[in-house]
Parts: structure tokens; sequence; C-alpha cells
DNA sequence: ATGAGATTTCACTGATTACTGAAAGTTCAA
DNA sequence: TTGAACTTTCAGTAATCAGTGAAATCTCAT
């Protein structure tokens, strides 16, 4: 591996929690490296500078475009294909977030969504599909929160994270001016 | 696997998408079975409804308890050991989250700092750590913001959530309220 | 059309992770 | 204190996943 330490110290880390967030070693390498480079690289130089062969990267890259967490250029006058990472820290939350709703719980709901439409005869299936049917809820009202939540723009939610758990004092609030003018 | 066809479905589904989730199938189809299990299961009528081995059954369970996702109880003139599963679904999706917080995102927060107290001498080693930077304060914000709404309760959450991106609407009424009283 | 530069595919191998069965450990009643 | 009931450990094996290199494919400039 072909990098100065600080930044050898953090891709390493993300090749490590790489395989904790379902991609693998490589990937997080990788990722890590896109994300901290000043200008866009090649896959040679991905190759060079992390010590895995051509064709790993070759992979890595198609899968982290599928993740959408890099993007493809082309310089003029050459043929090369170089990637970066998008600057945007919240862009890339985002696309993080959208992503593992995509992977993780969408087919979990649809699979949920079918096993309620099922008519089912035992007293264990029934409790069993109350069951699916308290999850399924839970995952629809953070689906649809999580879908509202990602048209705000960063300065909106920056606020509004900033206000913690003070935004429930808001919900009081409009309370009292409803109830006031109701 | 000794299951009605329902539940069946749901616990190989779990098995498949506990991969996804940073388990293994083994752990997701536990989780799985004694979610929708009307009562307690004890570790070998486990191992039967699943069809694995018993020594397969005892690691995945304590693996399950150090993920806080079962409970462990004992019933009066049985020596068994008996599990099951929180009926709570927002409890479980906190539990979930905030183990998360603590696997995926915590090592990285710690890591980042260090690298943010380095003295570095290069131009790209210097841009390298204005990058670390800004994913360290966005992972921040966002720890410290969803460790506030943890605090909140369920009623409160749900509020919330169903008003999704119109909470943003509260923002400007306390804007207005704050400069007609300032 | 040709071939040099660049990228991708894929069968194989190496590494990691999951699972099992046998043995050891624990707990408790008699 | 013995042993029966129950649980855990762990070495070995099976299954899965990641990484490589050689060959195939793609893509332009000539």
């Amino acid at each position: 591996m072909n990098l100065p330490p600080l930044v050898q110290g953090f891709v390493l880390h993300f090749g490590e929690m790489g395989s904790r967030w379902g991609l693998n070693r490589t990937l997080g390498q990788m990722y890590a490296l896109l994300y901290v480079s000043p200008q866009p690289l090649n896959a040679d130089e991905i190759t060079e500078k992390l010590g895995i062969s051509r064709s790993n990267v070759s992979m890595g890259l198609r899968e982290l475009q599928a993740w959408r967490l890099v993007r493809l250029e082309h310089h003029p006058g050459d043929r090369r294909e170089y990637f970066s990472a998008p600057q945007d820290v919240w862009a890339i939350f985002r696309t993080l977030a959208e992503e593992r709703q995509r992977r993780e719980i969408e087919p979990t709901l649809s699979m949920l969504r079918d096993a309620l439409l099922e008519t089912v005869e035992t007293d264990e299936e029934k409790h069993a599909q109350a069951r699916m049917g308290e999850m399924q809820a839970l995952m629809e009202q953070l689906t649809t929160w999580f879908t509202e939540m990602n048209r705000l723009s960063p300065e909106t939610l920056t606020r509004l994270m900033a206000m913690g758990s003070r935004v429930a004092k808001l919900l009081e609030l409009k309370d009292r001016l409803r109830t006031r003018s109701g």
C-alpha cells in the first residue's frame, strides 16, 4: 500500500468496517481512498495505491457505482476512466441511506405485504401474522417518514437536527395554538 | 424445518436478509422464529423447529443476547432456559439502531477524532484531513440527534413522523413567533 | 481493418466464516 | 458426591466469499 500514513490509516479502517457495512474490505478501501483523494483517480492508480489486483479494482468500481458512491468521469485527451467520490457529505449520507433502504428494507416489506394477504387457520399462524402486521406497520411508517425527510434541504435538516428532542416542544406549541384558535 | 408455511416463509426470509444486516443466516432465522412465536422457546425447541445443530443454537442465542434482541427467562419448575423476542416493535427498532450505532459508527468516529489530531505536512494529507473533518462533523451531528430522538416516547415520535416534511413548517412558525416577540 | 490501450469476465485458489459433533462444563436434586 | 439434565466450548469440516491472473472484449486512432 502506497499512501501517506494518515490516509493509509483511514483507508485501512474503512477496509475493516467495510464488512460490517455489507460491503467488503476492498470496496471500503477503494471508497475511502477516493473520498480523501484531492483529484479523481483511474483504475491503475487505485491498483497501485492499494496494492491489489487490477481486476479486483475493476469489479469494485462497478459495485461502488451500483451503490452510487462514486462517479465516473472522463478527462479530455485521456482514454482512461477516472473515478471520484461526491464531495457533499449530506449527499453521501442520503445515497447511503437510500441504498440501504432499497436493499435491506424493501425486500422485507414486500415479503410482509404478501404474508399479510394469506389466509391462515391455526392460532399459531394467526398470532404470527399479527406480529408481522406490527412489524410491517412500523416499517411503512419509517419508510414514509424517511422519504419525506429526504426532500428537505440540508440546511433545514441541520436546523431540525440541531433542535434534537426540543422538536417535541414545537408539537406542544402547535397544540396550544390550535386549541386557542379552535 | 418444522414450521407452518406462513412462519417458514418469514423465517427463511429473515435468514436470507440476516447476512445483509450484518448477522448471519442462523441468527436471522432464530430471531424471526422467536419474534412470531406465541410463547418463549427453549434451545431444544429452536433446534427442532429450525433443523440446525444444538450447538449452533447455543452460540446464536448468545449473540442475539449480545444484540439485546432476545431476552432470557426461566419457568418455575423447569431448568431449561427460555428465550423470547421483545414484543414492542418500537423498542426493537431502537435497540437495533443503538447497536448498529455502536458497532458501525462509533469505531469510525473515534478513528476520525484521532486522525484529526495529527499534524500533517503535505497538501495531499491536509486535503485528506479536511475531508475527514467533514465526515466527522456530519457523523457527530447525526449521532447527537439520534441520541436525542431516542429519548422521546414512541407516541411523540409517531406524531413527529406522521408530520413528515411538514415539521419544516414548524420551524417557520417558530421563526415567526420569535420575530414577533423579539 | 488493424492493433495498442484500456477494461471486463471468469474459472480457479486462497481466506474467511458458519456449522457440527464430541467432549467438557455447569447446576441441581437426591 | 453422584449423576441426570441442560448448556457451552472448540477443533475440525463444510460452505461461502473475496481476490487473482489469463484471456476475452471493447474502443479508438491510424
